[in-house]
DNA sequence: GCCATGGCTAGTA
DNA sequence: GCCATGGCTAGTA
């Protein structure tokens, strides 16, 4: 099995980008404080893989400590109140005990609850 | 290795 | 459509 080393034909890209580390995302997000919140593609961005939004969706699911790491302080990008481990009723109670409001499923005044790690 | 499955998202229709 | 993970088959050795 040598002498046989296949190089790709011509440019094929393939997406170098940072994987995502559990503990990266329970830091970051242990830095932002209660009254704000951000968002699942911006811990993403921050973490250097912005279209992994989805896998920070995941890692929080199996967050070990919730006490510890809020995770309750992350939305959806568009200011939706998005998924939680023990169900969205308990997120919007833990948001507004926080200050953070919620009206019909979307957090009130969005922009300015943000933060942008 | 393939395929389905997630606490999602930017950018069309 | 994106990225990581986890379960389950082919199909080798």
């Amino acid at each position: 099995m040598h002498g046989l080393i296949q190089m790709p034909a011509n440019g094929i890209k393939r997406n170098i980008v940072r994987r995502i580390k559990d503990e990266d995302v329970y830091d970051l997000l242990r830095k932002i404080p209660p009254g704000k919140v951000s968002t699942y593609g911006d811990l993403a961005k921050a973490l250097g893989n912005p279209s992994a939004s989805r896998v920070i969706g995941s890692i929080l699911a199996k967050n070990p400590n919730p006490i510890k790491v809020p995770c309750h302080r992350v939305v959806m990008s568009d200011g939706k109140v998005g998924g939680y481990a023990y169900g969205t009723a308990r997120k919007k109670d833990l948001l507004e005990k926080e200050g953070v409001f919620v009206t019909n499923g979307i957090i009130n005044d969005f922009e300015n609850v943000r933060v942008h790690p």
